[in-house]
RNA sequence: GGGGCGGUAGUUUAGCUUGGUAGAAUACUGUGUUCGGGUCACAGUGGUCAGGGGUUCAAUUCCCCUCUGCCCCA
């Protein structure tokens, strides 16, 4: 082949850090470098999406959009005020709790000091539920389902990373409903999950599902499912979107009532969820690799990148020619093209849409010229493919195809990546070791008790109860079961005893390191 | 929250110990030459040395504070 990969001599400023190995340092300069995030802003834990990484942030929104509006019963679209007023932020005492040493306040307007002061919202509950309990009157308002995405602020501590552990949250998927029953809103629970599922599997993204634990449920909900990617290397959990029962505990607070079908005055049952862009940076660092992004093909801005290798002046025309024609075509077929003719050398143009992530490569050369014909060029695997010109409906289609086992493949090579980052041990000093190793997560049989997992995470450095696995949830279909059996550890084993206390329990719970 | 290390051109960095008008590579611009994996040559643009204060005749260099980034620990 005339082409294969060679050695890799690029000068060492022009690499980037090994992924897995500095994960951080490999983000940030991916982010810089690819133009989708610039974090040299001069406030801490601030960014600027540029214009390339907005596309995908747009992109990838729009999934999740169209996933809320296509419900049964679509959520709406809202948009809330960033501004809360001090009383009624501090209205709802577990809520408040939970968030007050985050919260950023606006004590003056210009030169006066303000009489109420002015909280920057760190999530929407106490802004939307005061006008929840306006528009909620009978059970005919029933289900309310609302979303939003904004930003929003949370005062985090020190240690910020970008698009991770951020202070202006910049991209706030939020969803909230209301709902007349308890029932309602369980249902609702599952359609978020649901809901989600498709999300994170229509970005390729690997993750768990856990019921978290009690004590780390969010500030005035009654229970919280929560889904966490791992991420490549030291197989650390990322939180990246949160779904909670709220019950009745925010509509007492906020006075969200209806009047039900007995003519009683009622509480109505909440549930919320949100996700951030958490996403977009597991899209990133999932997908990506040691040259930089791999984006996935259905949220990339650019899809196919058409690069003419020009060699004498006689058939620079024709190829030039050629490949507006095949940009042409693509961009007919609804795929995101872009052609370029920029003075570089090939070689530097390859490396160049490499790292931005560009999932398909078309060259076309003088001798494709003479064949008529263009070459394919993948790049999450750099398999090459001679796709002739003849046919351009055909070839169309071929593209299209290329585009969508792309897609399909970098779901499954990280799904298998992530279940051996699951184990299971009835073990403790087993357990602790497996994630001390960086392993990934382990499932351990435990009895639940807070003194018991603060027992366990003495033990060991960052380890955190991510909580109960999904599949105990009452409608979890055993179908969806892709983990059985680990490390020959089966869930049927119905003699189970809690490794800290040895009391006898029935769950598995999921432990590991988190960022 | 505690500790450690850093911030010099868009980027990666030399210089700082021992104070005396800032140097490179890369990127960018121009010309020519190349072009199937970061061509080569020459020329050019680009720096309030993170910001503020102190010591000094003189501070990128020494001291203090702030901002900001990274790492380790809670």
């Amino acid at each position: 082949m005339f082409f294969m990969t060679k050695k890799d001599n690029r000068p060492e400023e022009m690499k980037l850090p090994d992924r897995d190995e500095h994960l951080i340092d490999w983000l940030n300069k991916v982010l810089l470098r690819t133009d989708i995030l610039d974090y040299r802003y001069n406030l801490k834990g601030c960014g600027v999406w540029k214009g390339y990484g907005f596309k995908l942030r747009r992109n990838i929104m729009k999934i999740i959009r169209d996933l809320l509006e296509d419900t049964e019963i679509p959520h709406e679209e809202y948009l809330f005020p960033l501004l809360i007023p001090e009383p009624q932020f501090m209205k709802e005492a577990k809520h408040v709790k939970g968030f007050e040493e985050e919260v950023y306040w606006i004590t003056h307007g210009g030169t006066t000091p303000l009489d109420v002061k002015l909280a920057l919202r760190p999530t929407s509950e106490t802004v939307m539920y005061p006008m929840f309990s306006l528009w909620i009157r009978s059970h005919q308002d029933l289900p309310l389902k609302t979303y939003q995405i904004v930003n929003c602020f949370r005062w985090e501590g020190k240690n910020t990373r970008p698009m991770l552990r951020v202070r202006e949250i910049t991209t706030f998927k939020e969803a909230h409903t209301v709902h007349a029953t308890a029932e309602g809103a369980e249902d609702q629970i599952i359609e978020a999950l649901d809901i989600y599922k498709r999300f994170f599997n229509d970005l390729g993204l690997s993750y768990i599902i856990n019921t978290r634990p009690k004590w780390d449920t969010f500030p005035g909900a009654d229970y919280t499912i929560a889904f966490d990617v791992l991420f490549p290397g030291r197989n650390r959990a990322l939180q990246i979107g949160t779904v909670h029962n709220l019950g009745t505990t925010f509509a007492k607070t906020f006075d969200i009532k209806y009047e039900n079908l007995e003519g009683d005055m009622t509480y109505g049952y909440q549930t919320c969820y949100g996700i951030s862009e958490r996403v977009i940076a597991s899209v990133i660092v999932q997908h990506g690799d040691d040259q930089g992004l791999i984006l996935p093909p259905n949220i990339a801005p650019i899809q196919v990148v058409v690069i003419p290798i020009l060699f004498k002046k006689a058939d620079e025309v024709k190829i030039i020619e050629t490949c507006r024609n095949i940009k042409g075509f693509l961009d007919k077929a609804g795929i995101r093209a872009k052609l370029d003719e920029s003075q570089q050398s090939p070689g530097a143009k390859f490396y160049h849409w490499e790292q931005k992530g560009i999932p398909l490569r078309i060259e076309v050369g003088p001798r494709d010229l003479k064949k008529n014909q263009m070459v394919t060029v993948r790049r999450d695997n750099r398999e090459k493919q001679f796709i002739s010109l003849d046919n351009i409906k055909e070839t169309g289609d071929r593209i299209k195809k290329i585009l969508n086992d792309l897609n399909d493949d970098l779901r499954k090579s990280l799904a298998s990546n992530t279940r051996e980052a699951i184990s299971r041990s009835n073990d403790m000093d087993e357990a602790i070791e497996l994630v001390e190793n960086d392993k990934g997560v382990v499932e351990i049989p435990f009895c639940g008790s807070e003194d018991c997992a603060s027992e366990l995470e003495k033990r060991c450095d960052g380890l955190k109860f991510l909580g109960i696995p999904v599949r105990y949830m009452d409608f979890y279909d055993e179908s969806e079961n892709e983990y059985g059996e680990l490390n020959g550890k089966s869930l049927a084993n119905d003699e189970l005893f809690c490794i800290i206390c040895s009391k006898r329990t029935d769950k598995y719970w999921t432990i590991g390191r988190s960022y």
